[in-house]
Order: C-alpha cells, then structure tokens, then sequence
DNA sequence: AATGAATGAGTGTTCATTCAT
DNA sequence: CATGAATGAACACTCATTCAT
C-alpha cells in the first residue's frame, strides 16, 4: 500500500467515523426509526449520495454502533476484571473500581448507550435478539465477580440470579444517571451501587 | 339509554379491547414502528377501515396501552403497599408480597410491559418522555418502600439511589423474567430478589 | 294502489326530499367532494345506511338536484316569457317582470343555484358536459327575447352573441347577488340589469 | 452563487414550471379533485416522489397557480389601462384595446382560466373565498373604466353594479369562448362586447 | 469523492357502499 | 324502514436508495 493510499484510508476512516458520530447524535435526539439519511448527512455536512459511499444501508451504521458496543462492554470489563486478580486489592475496592471505570465510559459513550438500551428493542426481531445476546454475554462475564466474592462470603443466592441482578441493576442505574445528565455526584452514585451490590450479593 | 343502546356499547368495549389485545401481540412481535395496521386487523379478523371506528390512529391504540401501564402499575403498588401498613407482617414478607403482586402482574401482561420497557425509547420524544415519567412516579412510589424499611434498620444510603436502585432492579430482572419466557420459578425469583434488595438496602 | 300504500309514497318522497334539503344545505358549505354521506344523513337526523335506501349514490342526489334546476330554469323561463306575447306590455316591462321572477326563484333556491355554477364545473367531464348543455339550452331561451327585442329596434349584434352576453351577464350578476347575501335591493338590481341588457342590444 | 448552481437554479425553475404546466393540462381535463399525482407526473415524465420535491403537496400547485392567475388578472389590466389615459384614443377605442388584450390572455391561459372560473367553486371554503377576493379586486379595478366612461356620458346606474355587470359578463362571455374552443372570430367578439358594455353603460 | 434530483415501493388513513340486526 | 359497524379499494405522501453529472 502506497503512502498516498495510506492517507486515503485513513481520511476515509475519518468520514466514517464523521457519519457514525452524526448518526449518533440524530438517532439520540429522534429515535432510529424516526431518524432520515437526510439528517444523518446534514449533521456531517455532507450530501446524502455520499452517505451510501461509506455505508451500504442506514442499517449499516447502527450496526456498526452494535457492534461498537457489544465489544465495549466486554473488554472494558475484561480491562477492570484485573483487578480483582490482585489479590492484595479487596473485592470490595476492586468492585469500585469497576465501576469507576464503567462510569466513565456511560459518560464518554452516553449517546451509544442510550440507543443500546433505550432504541434497539424498539426496533424489529433482529435488534432485539442482538440486544439480548449482547446483555447474555455481559450477564456471564459478571457472573465471573459474583463467584469471585462468594470466594469471601457465603453464598445465599442462586449465581445466575445474582449475576441478572448486578446487570440490571448496573445499567439501569447508570442509564437514568445518563438521562439526568449526570447530576449525582459520580463517587456517591459508585459507592452507593457498591455497596448495595456487595452487600445484597453476600452474607456474613 | 335503552337495553339495545346498552349491549351496543358493551360490544363496541369489547371490539376495542379486541384490537388493543391484537395490536399488543403484533407490536410485541414486530415492534411498533414494523407493525402495520393491516396486521392488527387481520389479527382482530376484521378489515382496516373498521380498525377506525374505533382508533383515530395507529398511535392512538399506543396510548391507550401506555396509559393503561402507568396506571396499572401505581394502582397494584398502592394496592400492594397495604402490607407495609399492616403492623403484624414483617416488613420482608410485606416486599415479598408486593413482588408476588408484581410477578403475577408481569406474567399476565407480559406483551404489555414488554412494549413499555423495550420498544417505547425507540419511538419518538414524545413517548420517551412519557416513559420516563411514569418511572419517575413509579420510584417516587418504591420510595415508600425504603422509608419503611428503614424503620427497621439504620439508613446507610440516598434513598432516592436507593429507590432508583429498586426500581431498575426489579423491572429490570422481571422483564428479563418474561423475555426467558417465566424459566425461573417465580417463588425462587421472589425471595432472591427480596434478599437481594432487602439486605443491599438495611444494615443491622 | 291501495290508500296506504299512497301514503307511503307519499312519505317516501317527502323523506327524500329532506336528503336533498339537506345534501344541498352541505354542499353549499362545503362543496360536494368535501362532504361525506354521513355530513347529510346527519343533518337530515337519520342514519348513513338508510341514506342509500333512497338513493343508489351520493351522485345521484346531485343528479337529483342538477335535473331539478334544469327543469327549473327552462319552465320558468317559459312560464315569464308570456308577458312577451302579450302586445300591451311594452317589452321593457317585460323583461323587467323576467327579471323579477328570476330574482325571486334565485333567492328560493339559492344553494341550488351556487352548487350549479360554482361546483358543477369542479366535479368531472360528465358534470361539466351536463352544465353546458344546462347553459346553452337557456341561451337557446334567453335568444327568443333578444328576437323579439329586435321586432322594436335595430339589430347591430350577432344574437347568437346577444343571447351569450344576456345569459352571462344575468347569471353571473344573479350569482354574486347571492353570494352577497341579497344586499342591494332587488328592485334596483332589476332595472339596472333590465337597462343594461336592453340598451347593449338595441339601437334606436 | 457558482455558475455550476446558477445553472440547477434555473433547471429547478423549468422543472418546477413543467409540473405546473402538466398540473394544468390534467387538472383541465379530470379536475382537480379526480386528478391523481400519479397523473401529474405521468405528464411530466418523472415520478411521483420527484413531485414533492418541488411541491409540498398536491395543492400547492393549485395555490401556484392561483396566485398566478391573481397577478396576471390585475397586472394585464393596469397594463391596458393604459389606453384610457392617453387622450388621443376615444374611450371605446381603449375599451376595444383592452378586450382584445384580454382575449389575447385567455387564449394563451386557457386551461388556467377554467380551473380558475368552473373548479375553484367547487374546492372548498379556502379556494372560494380566495376567488371571490380575486374577483372583487378585479372588479374594483374594473370600476375605473367606468368612470373614465362616464366622463363621456351621462351617468344612468350605479357604478358599482355596472362594474359587476362588466365582470360577470365579459369573464362569462371569454369562459364561454375558451369552451367553444374559440370558434367565434376574435375581432367580432371583441366588436360585439365592447358594443355592448359600452352602450349598456353610457347614455346620450 | 461529492452532489442532490430521480425513483417507486410502501403505508396510514379516508369514505362510499354494503349488510347483519 | 332504520341503524351503524364492517368492508376494502383508493390515494397522498414518505424516504431509502440509486444514478447522472
């Protein structure tokens, strides 16, 4: 590959990446169904031909979002699972900083999140199946930590459940702190969660 | 009104009923925006231009739904609330009761609650919205809840966290509960859910 | 026909009379293609299915009524030019008695008269067809005065024109007396149209 | 604003022109009510979504049309006008001027003056008040001539109505040529108008 | 690559007419 | 005769996608 074909690509990255963030904002704001290529493209200040240069459909870019999101999920836990490795890091302080680092990117990615949890099963069969296995996924890798804990405490509650419990609860906790537009205080909202996490899962 | 005027009005109920239960399994299967009017009346056996004199419009039949949600769920909550009044049940088995109430809800709405907690983001602002207002009201009410339950123990965190937490918990585990199509004996899911909720709110 | 079966008839013409009344009081308001069968059996405080119990359409009561005017134009046309046959009135007189018969059935049939010119020509081929055959064969008529006009002056005009001008003038000046709600008074109105009309086709 | 957009603007204009032209030809022939958009862009060899890309809807061109029709009413008027303000020409000179002028119009406009005289009445509220204004505005107008007349003669009627007789007659007699196809010469029926109208008003 | 006009299948809604009661 | 629910063909308008420039 040429250098000059090196620079194509990569300014050919760029205008993706302009159109998944335009699709983004519009999707956000009015719902992917009730979003037009049109407003997708005058968002990126381009013309609506050129959108379908970079993608084949207006399918295409959300999932491209999906799948953004699927693989998020799992390797930002998979990056915060370290430490409950440590072994000289508590469970409890490993918890928090999970969701420390989770926190933060519900903040960075707040509009793919909202569309994740609050659009795709507004969508048809396809979207939703998509949606559940990605939550499925997420459900298993948390499981990881409730095992993790009960190698603390006594375990009192079935793991599956316990496991459903934490993803619910985590998400949607964090997507009404998205909607109210992060008006808790971010360390009370990650120590509350904790806490009320850790304690629901174990017993004494 | 006369004796014929009477059972008129009484089909005329039961035909709107009709097309609400239809338009329900078809928007739970197709998701609203895929559904068509076509086929909730082919589901009602009736033709399309019938489906009009009853609904002025396909989003009307929406409302209606929605509606009926917001209500049904703060009047089974007030209903269930007595429990906690009740001085001679402890407060856990008064929130057992109440899930029993609400899993018993869940199960015989399914396709309703389903419509509310993954379809109605996807739609427009409107209904988002109004989605989130009747969150809102319903943890004003699970607020309650906590209050009582401190009663009993030594607050340790924001009740409006926790009420939050509550809420996002047990819809959430329900509508996973109806999405695996009621795998999880319902008894199990209510007393971990409890424990869960009870423990992770109180201390001793 | 026995006596009862009189009086039905009777009644049935009477109950189809009051749908043409009241097609017509619609019509005049909001014009036949904006009117719905149920905007007359309303007014006409019956039910949309029996609407069809007397007539086979909703064209037909236009139909109806187009036949009606026509009928009436011509016979009344008929019915004034008597006074053209009868030498002691002098033709001016006559023409002014004309005049007043027709200000008088204007004013009776009023929505008649504006559904006719001011709609007919908005519905199809058919109906505009219908209207100028309506039209001509009054011009056809209106021609018999300019002849007879003739007997007592100069003739400098085409009558054919005449007769064009005449029935376009008198129409055209009736209809927007009609639409003014009557307000200049009807006796001025006839000599102004009656010295009009006469002094354009005579010479001395 | 660059050659290359100069040049789709005036493409855009001819396009935009087109679909009045051919709005005008089906409109004549079906009416607008009976007139589909399929029809329209049928004639305008494109497609129906191209339609709305010019218009927003099917009665916009009907609007376009119609203001058109407004302006060239009044601005043909001021235009022949002229005439009577140039003392050299005898008045019923310039009266001859301007109907042959008008006759010219309603030659070249034929289908926009019946749309505009035999279906707009038949449109609803809107369209009718919109032409009877047209009407009254052309009327005042007309009154002018009147008066310039009555400079010439004595005044027997009331200005007012002999500006309406003038309206109603030469609209109906013109509308009444456009339906003949033109059959009658020109110059006769200019001749034979101005004739009329002008002995009608004026006395010796 | 960029533009935006052109395409046309698809959908919500209306309403004349029918029909069971 | 009377009622008004039921029928379904018809139509205006939308919008993802294509294509000529």
């Amino acid at each position: 590959m040429s250098l000059r074909q090196k620079k194509l690509e990569i300014t050919k990255k760029e205008k993706k990446n302009l159109f998944i963030i335009s699709a983004l904002a519009v999707f956000e704001e009015k719902g992917f169904n009730n979003t037009r290529v049109k407003d997708i493209t005058k968002k990126a200040k381009t013309s609506v031909g050129n959108f379908y240069n970079y993608f084949k459909s207006k399918e295409e870019v959300l999932e491209v979002i999906m799948s953004g999101i699927a693989e998020l999920m799992i390797s930002k836990f998979r990056e915060l699972f370290i430490y409950f490795k440590d072994n000289r890091i508590p469970p409890i302080s490993a918890v928090k900083k999970l969701f420390r680092g989770y926190a933060k990117m519900f903040k960075e990615k707040k509009e793919t999140f909202l569309i994740f949890f609050e659009q795709m099963g507004g969508m048809d069969q396809k979207y939703r199946t998509k949606r559940n296995e990605i939550m499925d996924n997420f459900t298993d890798e948390v499981e990881k930590i409730i095992i993790k804990l009960l190698e603390y405490g006594a375990r009192i509650q079935n793991p599956k459940i316990s496991a459903r419990v934490w993803t619910s609860t985590v998400l949607g906790v964090f997507i009404w702190w998205i909607r109210s537009n992060f008006e808790l205080d971010e360390e009370e909202l990650v120590n509350n969660l904790t806490a009320f996490l850790v304690r629901g899962t174990m017993t004494v």
